[in-house]
DNA sequence: ATGGTAGAGTGTCTA
C-alpha cells in the first residue's frame, strides 16, 4: 500500500476560488481532493492549472447550487456519479448531483454533499434523511474495503460541534433524526478519523459569512472524513486547515486533510 | 421572526 493524503473541502464555487484550490494542492501536496458546492457545469470549469500539475479531474452536477468533484494524482478509476439508490430532487438526480465516487490509489473515495435540509418542516429535510438512509445502505456494502466517505455532511453530531447550541435548537443540522442518521454510519463501523487528531473544544470546519463568525470562532463542525475500519487503521494524521478560511475571498468552509499509511 | 454575507447570474434562490 502507498501512502496517500486525502483532503475534502466545500469550496463554495470552484470557478471563483480556482487560485485557492491550486494553492491548496501545492501547499499541502494533496494526492486526492474532494470538493463540494462546485456550482458549475463541467464545460464551465477552468481546470488547466490543475491538470498541468498532473491531476485528473472528475466532476458531477449541473446547477449553480450543488456539484461535487474529485481531483487525484494517484489515479481516478471507476468513476460513479451518485451512489446506487441515491434519491433525486427537482428536475433530475443529475441536476442535483451530490455524490461522486472513484478509486484513487487503491482507496475508494466518495465526495459527498449531504442535502442541507433547509428547515425541519421543509420537504427538503425529508429528502435529506432519505438521502442519508440510502447512502447508509450503500455504504454497508462497501465497508469491508478501504473506503472514505468525505465531505459536507450538513450535520453537527454533538452539541459541542456548534458554537451556540441554543441558537440552533430549532434548526436543521442538530435535530435528533439527523444526528441519528449520522450515528448510524458509526454504528456500522465507519469512523470519524479526524477528531482524534483535532481534539479540544471549539473545533469547527464551517463559519457563516455573516457577523464575522470566523473572526470570533463561532462555527460548526459539519465536514467529516468517515473511514471504513480498514481505512481508519491506516490513518497516521489529520488536520483542519483553519487558516484557509481567513481573509477576503475565502470559502465559508475550511479544508480537512487526512494522511493514510 | 428577521437579518446579516456570499455566489450563482439578472430573477431571486440557496446556503
Amino acid at each position: 500500500m502507498v501512502s496517500v493524503r486525502i483532503a475534502t473541502w466545500n469550496v463554495n464555487s470552484l470557478r471563483s476560488r480556482i487560485d485557492r484550490v491550486e494553492a491548496l494542492l501545492d501547499r499541502h501536496e494533496i494526492d486526492v481532493l474532494a470538493l463540494q458546492e462546485t456550482k458549475a457545469r463541467a464545460d464551465q470549469l477552468p481546470l488547466m492549472g490543475i491538470e498541468a500539475r498532473g491531476y485528473e479531474v472528475a466532476v458531477a452536477g449541473v446547477n449553480q447550487w450543488n456539484g461535487v468533484a474529485l481531483i487525484s494524482r494517484v489515479g481516478l478509476e471507476d468513476v460513479e456519479t451518485g451512489f446506487p439508490g441515491q434519491p433525486g430532487w427537482g428536475e433530475s438526480a443529475e441536476a442535483e448531483s451530490r455524490a461522486i465516487g472513484a478509486t484513487c490509489g487503491g482507496v475508494r473515495v466518495w465526495s459527498l454533499y449531504v442535502p442541507n435540509g433547509r428547515k425541519p418542516d421543509d420537504p427538503h429535510y425529508v429528502y435529506k434523511l432519505d438521502w442519508l438512509a440510502r447512502l447508509r445502505e450503500a455504504a454497508l456494502g462497501w465497508r469491508d474495503r478501504d473506503v472514505a466517505l468525505v465531505g459536507d455532511w450538513n450535520i453537527a453530531p454533538t452539541d459541542e460541534d456548534v458554537f451556540d447550541i441554543a441558537q440552533f435548537a430549532k434548526s436543521t443540522h442538530v435535530t435528533a433524526p439527523e444526528r441519528a442518521a449520522f450515528q448510524a454510519f458509526l454504528d456500522d463501523g465507519y469512523v470519524d478519523v479526524v477528531r482524534p487528531h483535532a481534539p479540544g473544544p471549539e473545533v469547527y470546519t464551517y463559519w457563516d459569512y455573516y457577523r464575522q463568525r470566523y473572526e470570533r470562532n463561532r462555527g460548526m463542525r459539519i465536514d467529516f472524513v468517515l473511514g471504513s475500519p480498514s481505512l481508519a487503521a491506516r490513518v497516521t494524521g489529520a488536520f483542519i486547515d483553519r487558516e484557509e478560511r481567513a481573509g477576503t475571498g475565502a470559502s465559508d468552509h475550511a479544508p480537512v486533510v487526512v494522511d493514510l499509511a
